[in-house]
DNA sequence: TATCTTCTGCTACAGATGTAACACATGGGC
DNA sequence: GCCCATGTGTTACATCTGTAGCAGAAGATA
C-alpha cells in the first residue's frame, strides 16, 4: 500500500490516537499544514476508499482507525525506497548511509541498539 | 527534489550510463517497463523541466546528462521517507529496520562495513 | 535526390493528489 | 420542538504522473 505524503501525516495521528475523528486529526494538523476541515474529512474518506481506515459511526460524527499497521505502512515505504533508489537492498542502502549521512548521537545509539538485537537474534538461532 | 517511481527508473540509467539518448534508455528499460518510445520521451523531457537532467543535441538527436547526482536523489529520498514515515530521525528507522526487517548476509556485511567506517570517522575525530 | 527511418515537439487523456467550497443532515441544548 | 453548531456527502478544480499518438523535421541510404 502506497500512502501520499499527506496520507502519512493523517495516518501518523491515527495511529497515535485511534479512533479518531476528522476533527481530531485537524486539530492534531492544523499548526503544521494549515488544512482545512474539508481536507482533513477528504483524505480520511480515500483512505477508506483505499481500504487503510475503517470508519465507525456514533451519533453523527465518524471515528476512523487504521486497518493497516504502522509497521506494515513503514515496510512498504521501505521496500520503496529500495527498490527506487538502492538497487532493491538493504546493503546499498546501508552503505550510502555509512559514506553520505551524517548521523547523530542518538542515530548512533538507536544504530548500537540495533546490532545488539541483530546480535542476540544470530545467537538464538544457532 | 522528488523523483516519481517512472523517474527514478530512468535517472538509473542516466546515471550510469550517460549521456544517453532516450532510445537508448528505452533499449534499457523496455523488458521491464513495456515502455512506448514516446514514454521514456515525455519522462527526459520532464526531468529536464525539473532541472534535473541536461539535454544536448548532436545531429537530431538529444543527449541527457543528469545535473542531480544519485547521491543527492538518494539524500532526499531518504529525508522524504523519515520525514513521512519515521518522525524524521535516522534512530527511528533503524530501529524498524532491527526489529521488523529480515536482512541477508549481505545487507549484514554492508552493515558491518558502515559500523567500521563510522568507527573509524570517531576515532579521526576525537 | 527521393525515400526511409528515426527523432523531435506538441497534444492528449485518465487517474492520483492537494486542497477546498457548498448544500444538506442531525444531535444536543434551550 | 426548534435552532445552531458541527458533521456528512458531493462536487470541483489545478497539478502531477503514467502512458502514448501524431505530424513534421532531419539524417541516412540507395
Amino acid at each position: 500500500m502506497k500512502l501520499s505524503e499527506a496520507e502519512w501525516k493523517a495516518m501518523n495521528i491515527v495511529w497515535r490516537k485511534a479512533p479518531v475523528s476528522a476533527r481530531d486529526v485537524l486539530e492534531d494538523v492544523e499548526c503544521e499544514t494549515g488544512w482545512s476541515y474539508s481536507t482533513v474529512k477528504t483524505i480520511l474518506t480515500r483512505l477508506c476508499d483505499k481500504g487503510v481506515l475503517s470508519m465507525r459511526k456514533r451519533a453523527n460524527t465518524s471515528y476512523f482507525a487504521p486497518k493497516l499497521s504502522e509497521n506494515q505502512a513503514r515496510k512498504s515505504a521501505i521496500r520503496n525506497l529500495l527498490d527506487n533508489a538502492f538497487d532493491g537492498t538493504f546493503g546499498s542502502l546501508l552503505q550510502h548511509v555509512a559514506k553520505e549521512e551524517k548521523l547523530s548521537n542518538k542515530d548512533r545509539d538507536a544504530l548500537a541498539e540495533m546490532l545488539r538485537e541483530l546480535d542476540e537474534r544470530k545467537r538464538s538461532a544457532s
